[in-house]
DNA sequence: TAGATTGTTAATCGATTAACAATC
DNA sequence: TAGATTGTTAATCGATTAACAATC
């Protein structure tokens, strides 16, 4: 019963932290077939990011087996199957819900479409910024998004409202049928096992960035370079 | 030597994956606070994380001994410390370079001024751009830069332009004297070993969310809830 | 053939969890 | 005292790295 070979591989619960950085090989893989490359090493999928050649083959072989002894793999057969195994060889619709700054920011940003991510709806239950149109979007209340979802079979979703009010309204988009949400506010969500959620709060990486660099000036390298 | 104790522990080299989770019992704790409370458990400060108590407390000895068997944390007591070993008890300035859509909602984000982070000046190439002034704060040339992080010795910023010139004007960033870059370009910074860099790619936590959910509706979890 | 590079197994490393004596 | 909870040590678990036969 070896099913590493097919597409949607039922094999193991997908190691950890794996998928991030098969995302990332992903990404330059397109760029290496950008340059005409036709194939790669995994020393050299993993180089710009830092990773060693056997962590690339470890985490590949989550997978099945691409490449070949002495060869290395073909970029485009590569590009073709990680992109198959991550689901971006298809549109992904969104609903994004919180039409802030950080909501107008999300809905211009280039890196979704380019991914394949439409975002299909918004939605805010200001009164003032529903009916307004941006990017060709019209901003709809709260209440229209179960039906929305329902009609986009959408399942992702982009969480842009204030801290004290992120949990109530994950909760809506979760009775809506959104079973994954990438949530920016800076607030725990908790949500039922069936739904992922991957929470994006720049406070805390800023925190981090400090503490490291505060510590990096503490023990030694003293000033501007 | 035990310096276990001293605010600046020049103590361990940080344990990794550590100081994320310290700044989120920081957060709790402060809810803690608002709420009243005046003293805590490990328990208590790992719940709304998952995170187990165990685990709490191991992170928590990386910098000292806070707590009092039988009795647990004092609220105020441990979250002025923690506050003092992550580095927010003071102000962070910070410049910000790129004012795309991206950088307008930063520069007005709630969360980083209510974390003591100050974006001081903010900078763009684009003619058209400079001169202008966004939440009381001019746009200036990159030329400007050096000067700027000189004048406040900043040593902070978020590099929020587009990812063919992230490496260009990380490297500009750097040479004006920053030690710790923000990064929300879709691209790999290579940076010399006594700056830190943190990638914020929205794309890449969108492709796995995706992932996640694909593999949640892949083995069960068919439709809506 | 010699050199390159794979997939995989074994060894190392680090992080998480459990257990428990010590303390309030 | 009994119950709660700490800091810490030991056990477990998972992830990374090294090594190498197999292959082109």
């Amino acid at each position: 019963m070896d099913s590493s070979r097919d597409g949607h591989p039922h094999a193991k619960p997908a190691p950890k932290a794996v998928v991030g950085r098969v995302s990332l090989y992903l990404r330059h893989l397109e760029s290496l077939q950008r340059q005409g490359l036709s194939t790669t090493s995994s020393d050299q999928l993993g180089e710009p990011f830092g990773i060693k050649n056997a962590q690339v083959r470890k985490d590949l072989a989550c997978f099945g087996q691409f490449g070949r002894p002495g060869i290395g793999y073909d970029v485009d057969e590569l590009t073709a199957v990680l992109r198959r195994i991550l689901g971006v060889d298809k549109d992904w619709p969104l609903v994004l819900v919180g039409m802030g700054d950080l909501g107008r920011a999300l809905l211009r940003y280039r890196g979704f479409p380019s991914r394949r991510f439409r975002i299909v709806a918004v939605f805010d239950n200001d009164p003032r910024k529903v009916g307004q149109t941006h990017q060709g979007v019209t901003v709809e209340p709260l209440e229209a998004l179960r039906k929305s979802v329902a009609a986009h079979k959408t399942t992702l979703g982009l969480l842009c409202v204030p801290a004290d009010s992120a949990q109530r309204v994950a909760e809506q988009m979760i009775a809506a049928g959104i079973r994954g949400i990438l949530n920016f506010a800076p607030a725990p969500l908790s949500t039922p096992p069936h739904v992922s959620v991957t929470t994006v709060d720049l406070s805390i990486q800023l925190e981090n960035l400090a503490y490291k660099v505060q510590e990096s000036i503490d023990d030694g390298v003293p000033r501007a370079g």
